[in-house]
DNA sequence: TTTACTGCAAACGGTTTGCAAAAGG
DNA sequence: CCTTTTGCAAACCGTTTGCAGTAAA
């Protein structure tokens, strides 16, 4: 059973597994878009496991600490979002009409990174790229 | 003279020349750095031209609508962060100890959004790059 | 029984807003 | 003049925190 898996998720990473926390990661597990601290909340109301806020929050930053989870800051929205770690490099595609994020795991930047550490001799540790445009939908919606 | 350059931009855009707008936008431009609105409301106060701090909120804001400035959002600092616009597509390389900010000039994935664009059917209208790493000087320190 | 976790309410920091006064064209 | 722009103070919104109580190991 899946929650199983959780609990020993949790365990490993030094975690207590409580019900809130193995919610809050399964939500995240099968959600196929990143999601704020806010749609947590209110899909775990949804389950019947009503938690604060604050903790959901609190819960999500531990995730991303134990790298169970991802926090990411997609431009032109002030709030965090996160996503269950799958542990692949990812890059997100984002709507600028509807906001839906597509993740896509072609990564064209692997050598570019060995380039820039020639270059600029910083040592580099990771780096951030999301791509913007219209979805088919909202392109037809516009059209219109 | 530099101050009537910026009259012009102002006009063209359709804003009116005030004394705080030239001079934000002269702060901008005199700027290697992003900075926040927090800094350019010191820089103000240094230069004897106080403006309230939601101005300069405002001023930015609308800066950035007519294009005359970027607003950029760096990962894992709340604030945003404003650059002028000086028109040529840039990235950026974090360093992720003192915070140092470096534009870089070459674009990696140029190709790739078109490839992008044939796979998911989306019309991509741009993209945000940034590196993170640690500079030569963090590097020095934090092996001491 | 010890330590980690939670709820609550209050504070936080960056940003935005309504309104009346001031200044630009 | 008319329209933008500004200062001020208050509100805003996402997020964080201190603390006392609760639950996991």
């Amino acid at each position: 059973m899946k929650q199983d898996n959780f609990d020993e998720l949790l365990r490993r990473s030094g975690l207590k597994n409580t019900k809130t926390r193995s919610a809050i990661l399964e939500i995240l597990e099968k959600s196929e878009q990143p999601v704020t601290a806010e749609q947590v909340f209110l899909e775990l109301k949804n389950k019947q496991i009503s938690a604060n806020l604050s903790t959901v929050y609190r819960t999500l930053e531990t995730l991303a600490e134990k790298m169970l989870a991802k926090k990411l800051n997609i431009s032109g929205d002030s709030r965090a979002m996160f996503e269950y770690n799958r542990l692949v490099h990812r890059h997100y595609l984002v709507c600028l009409e509807c906001k839906k994020i597509i993740p896509i795991d072609f990564c064209p930047i692997k050598n570019y990174e060995k380039t820039l550490e020639e270059k600029t001799k910083f040592k580099i540790a990771g780096h951030k790229l999301d791509v913007y445009g219209y979805c088919p939908d909202c392109q037809n919606k516009i059209q219109e």
